[in-house]
DNA sequence: TACGCTATGCTTAGAGA
DNA sequence: CTCTCTAAGCATAGCGT
């Protein structure tokens, strides 16, 4: 117990955290920070959405609204029509329906 | 200008917002935050994240770092493995890595 | 790894342009 | 749709457990 008075939020840089036991924290924090907008966000506007990121060890992690899979399913294959599995991947790869992928990754 | 006093946030209810026009600017101002925070623990973190929304009129629009299609493709196929399409898709469809998925989607 | 705490920084509702 | 502005709700760094 016994709380010393330098609590609270510091500011941080906007740049890679170098203690690993740091960078995981706040890695496993903002990742619920993140899922929990999704989800907001999902419900607010009754939109669909879909997030899906690796851990520092590399292991995939997702959320969706309503799951996953129909999200990015839809995205690669807007049309939701069947075709040679050969095209719907190229068509995936090559789409070009993010208007501000290029603003957001500078 | 003379701006009247009762201005600031207010607390909101977590369900539909059923005015189309307010529904539209909260969808377009959460986006924004959310791309945002992505990047952000992209750049912390230094992890792969790709976020995938349709908007109200259906429109598809995404975040990745580094980009979408890396990110899509490995959670597709986390072995990076070259196979057979169908089998590819169906692996696809039926992955099961998503530890977290059920509690965020309830 | 997750959780509790709390001061603070950050995000954003609401209103206007 | 985007942008600004403010106040206040919310997320979270840093710490301990």
């Amino acid at each position: 117990m016994a709380r010393l008075p330098s609590k609270g939020r510091k500011k941080i840089q906007l740049k890679r955290i170098e203690i690993d036991k740091e960078r995981a924290v706040t890695l496993s924090k903002r990742r619920n920070g993140i899922f929990k907008k999704a989800h907001e966000l999902a419900t607010l506007c009754r939109i669909q959405i879909a997030i899906i990121l690796f851990s520092i060890t590399g292991k995939p992690l997702s959320f969706g609204s309503p799951n996953v899979q129909s999200v990015v399913c839809k995205f690669l294959d807007p049309n939701q029509v069947d075709r040679q599995p050969n095209d719907f991947i190229n068509r995936a790869i090559n789409s070009n329906h993010e208007p501000k992928l290029q603003d957001f990754n500078k």
